[in-house]
DNA sequence: ATTAGCACTACCCCCTAATGAGTGCTAATA
DNA sequence: TATTAGCACTCATTAGGGGGTAGTGCTAAT
């Protein structure tokens, strides 16, 4: 049965067909990396005759036949059938990922399509991160998502208190990072339109240019200073800051290119586009990995099966943050098959991601 | 040829095979109404030995087959090719929607699904838009749409003025219908925060209430009073306010369950969805329907080659406005094939509609 | 170590024939 | 006169069979 490959392995000391000192030989890389470009542009099983025409080095399919044999021994490859070409796995698209140098620049022509002009409208943030995500979906053909600022990390720009109702209030914060974000708070006393001003006009004094997060722990331990002409007010700001400031977005995202998904050649089935479609709707999952690329610089990739939730173990995500002059804001990202072209994608994102730190940047609001 | 037809013409006077004063008679309406609501159920072309079998009514294949040939003169049939079964038309269609009565009512058992809770968790109107529209499309397994209320039309709730940076101020709108607005502007002379308040306060003290369309004119003709205390100011308010009040919103819609569309089985190929996803991204050709919908009461229905947009004759949408205790805001509708379950669909558009409106009511803020 | 050659596998495509659901028309029937 | 049974016909769908093809693994020669 697998005698070819016992052969081989008696021969060398240890494994020796492809494998030197644990990693691929020069050749069998060359192999392995061929197959995978080919796939991702084909999405049809390579076989050995095809690819001794396609590959650079000259080598006859009988060779090839053998490094292929070995690299699906060692998990590189696999056939759907005997006597079908052989298809890359996720662990053949992580190396092949690995082997990838820094991002490799974008195309001039692209470049010129990646640009922002939603400032110019006077859009804020949210309006800059719909503009971005839905411009990579188009870039890219795929399903993009962009996580929004958190607000607990961004520092208070301004709050506004507007009296809706007798036991309503409408709050709005502004943010520096350029986020606008209002909710209505339910009050048992009615506080007249002045009354809010004065607290609201107390608030942003003591707490313009602080974190969410602090203020909120400010609050808490009523920390602030006990002034006596805002003795009365105090009372009520804290009161009220402490609902205003409570954190009750969930970490929002925006989605984009769903679709493309489902017109995309690389999945055949649309049966393998369902758990991705339900992973969107849920909306954790995802944002747990756009959340957790935020933690280091850079684009991060993440490969079918090396993803932690089972609806998206039949994809790959390729993730950028963007940031503002200070902060770290969210990350931007790419949905698609495990078969994409990681390469050019990889670089789109990547660019994507600076000309939108870039522009969030120049309209910071310090 | 066609000469069975031509008998049948010839016996009657004039046509009256089916027709009775150019209406169908009632047994052609219930053979009719019997192949939509099977089609509706399976999708698939309706013979007349299946017909034969489900209808009330005791006919034979024949009988029927003769019936349905005339349907099929008349425009409410047609068959994909000879010896296929028969499918209904949109004229077939409109009959049948026509045929229904006012929407009947929701089975008890998804009026209780049918519930929004978003005000709950302090959300604004759209929020509680979007928690509605993402109902609809659960419910009905169909992509739904909803449009945002016109700024134009509501009324002037409360505007604030927030420096951003030497040159640009952040305009956030508060209107009536609880819609908060923001957007950036840009001004040549650097204004401090104080006098943005004052300015503020005047063009709420003078507007509240006003709807944006009055305010827009006001400030265009520049009709506000002149009063000597405010000379300056009111130079610098009709100033900004022209700019803050400019209509740059272009009528808003929220989407949800665009994926539904290529899950459905209505749809038989994937290309036929293509044109309606299309019609999506560009958007003004749904919200023109919307729109529409809106200067009539209860629900409406657009049924396939009835829709002007020519990506949108494949399909239907039913629609019904939303208001709350003074103006129409705004409409939501479902938009699916156009072999959807009319009966079914319409009663949850027309409920949803209801709650969405008394959601809304309640939360308005006068 | 590489490659040519060969036997083998299994999908894919095309053709055919059979099936079956449907039709329209005609003649018989109630 | 309206309905129905019967019949010939159409055409999509399905199943089966054969040839072609792209692939494999193994072996022997280079």
């Amino acid at each position: 049965m697998h005698r070819g490959f016992l052969l081989r392995k008696k021969k060398g000391t240890g494994k020796k067909g492809v494998l030197e000192n644990l990693v691929l030989n020069e050749r069998a890389q060359l192999v392995l990396q061929s197959i995978i470009e080919n796939y991702i542009q084909s999405s049809e099983p390579i076989g050995s005759r095809t690819l001794s025409k396609s590959i650079a080095a000259t080598l006859s399919p009988a060779t090839i036949r053998n490094i292929m044999s070995d690299l699906a021994e060692l998990g590189y490859l696999i056939q759907t059938h005997t006597s079908a070409g052989r298809v890359p796995t996720d662990k053949a698209y992580r190396f092949y990922v690995n082997s990838l140098s820094s991002p490799t620049s974008v195309p001039e022509q692209i470049k010129q399509k990646i640009s922002l002009t939603s400032t110019e409208q006077g859009l804020q943030v949210e309006g800059i991160l719909a503009e971005a995500v839905r411009l990579l979906a188009d870039l890219t053909k795929f399903a993009c998502v962009v996580s929004t600022p958190k607000a607990s990390v961004s520092r208070l720009q301004r709050i506004e208190l507007i009296k809706i109702s007798e036991d309503r209030i409408l709050v709005i914060l502004v943010t520096k990072a350029g986020v606008v974000r209002d909710k209505i708070i339910f009050v048992k006393e009615s506080h007249s339109q002045e009354f809010l001003n004065s607290v609201a006009a107390f608030l942003n004094e003591e707490f313009e240019d602080h974190s969410m997060q602090e203020i909120r722990e400010q609050i808490h331990q009523s920390l602030v200073d006990d002034r006596n002409r805002y003795h009365d007010l105090l009372a009520h700001a804290v009161r009220l800051g402490k609902k205003a400031f409570e954190l009750n977005n969930p970490g929002e995202m925006l989605i984009d290119g769903q679709m493309n998904l489902l017109l995309d050649s690389h999945f055949h089935e649309q049966s393998s586009v369902r758990p991705i479609i339900d992973a969107f709707d849920q909306k954790n999952a995802i944002l747990k990995i756009l959340d957790d690329s935020m933690k280091h610089k850079g684009v991060h990739i993440f490969i079918g099966i090396e993803n932690d939730s089972k609806q998206l173990q039949g994809c790959s995500l390729i993730t950028a943050s963007y940031h503002n002059k200070q902060n770290v804001l969210g990350s931007i990202g790419v949905v698609g098959p495990t078969s994409m072209d990681y390469k050019s994608i990889i670089s789109m994102v990547d660019y994507t991601a600076k000309i939108l730190s870039k522009t969030i940047t120049e309209q910071s609001y310090d």
